[in-house]
DNA sequence: TGACAAACGCAACTGAGTTGCATTAATATT
DNA sequence: AATATTAATGCAACTCAGTTGCGTTTGTCA
């Protein structure tokens, strides 16, 4: 498993003169922890049960800010609610259940190494990617 | 390249009992023809275009029809519209250069058919899915 | 401790997509 | 061809995620 990557993202944004407050600490924490993307009604919820009450507007700022940032991406689930996740996390795929929303992680490294190399040596420089599979899980099926 | 799907997904629903109206024709026209994926509004503007001026509730409703009937796939690209292609249509997958904004069409079949197979293994069905890389072309990088 | 700007809260807004209901028109029946 | 049936449509009003402008608070540093 991965291990944290909180004291690295607090060190860095505070190393390029950003100003380390609650919110930013308790945001950057539950993205670390819940090891999931989040969508920012979650991230609130999860912050309430921490007493933290901040406004949307608050959680959708820093969002925007970490995204600027590179330390978050932005994941699109097909859901109205855009996902979060740490960026700096091992980088994984997800397979996302159209019924329940439930949300897999897959192992998909060689094949996609695969395809970055054919593209390398097409003279692409692939920079990121986008791989996210939507079907029937399990239980939903 | 790709031939037509019109007619074969008309009859298809002509003889599921559905009516054939010119709004159903013309959207299901348009996106044959267009051969990627389009937004809502953007088939609202190619219909207009046509002089067909449908309401979006219409629009809507319809691409919610095809979607049920399984002849269209909802595309989630993180744009805050939602995308749609039809579903009988053979997909590329693409490597846009960030600098140039240049296309090129990837072949990975071979390799996707592998990540679909082990999640099939996994007994998730994957009814679709969204592949992206991004990066530099030769001429940009 | 005080100054300063980054970060915050609030209210009002935007825009994609949805819902309820009355009207229109595609198809089946006569 | 005229009529009946009901799927499909248009309209107004709504929902809800995310955004913007602006005045206030607070983290940081001198």
């Amino acid at each position: 498993m991965n291990k944290s990557c909180f004291d690295e993202l607090i060190e860095e944004l505070r190393g390029k003169g950003f100003r380390i407050t609650t919110l930013r600490k308790a945001i950057i924490e539950e993205l670390d922890v819940a090891r999931k993307p989040l969508s920012a009604a979650e991230i609130a919820e999860l912050l309430k049960r921490r007493n933290l009450e901040p406004h949307k507007t608050s959680v959708y700022r820093e969002l925007g800010f970490m995204l600027e940032q590179g330390i978050i991406n932005k994941l699109p689930f097909g859901e109205k609610q855009d996902r979060f996740e740490i960026a700096a996390m091992d980088h994984h795929h997800h397979a996302v259940c159209q019924s329940c929303g439930e949300v897999e992680d897959i192992d998909c490294t060689d094949d996609i190494r695969r395809i970055e190399e054919m593209l390398g040596a097409q003279d692409f420089k692939v920079n990121y990617h986008l791989i996210e599979f939507f079907g029937l899980c399990k239980n939903c099926r």
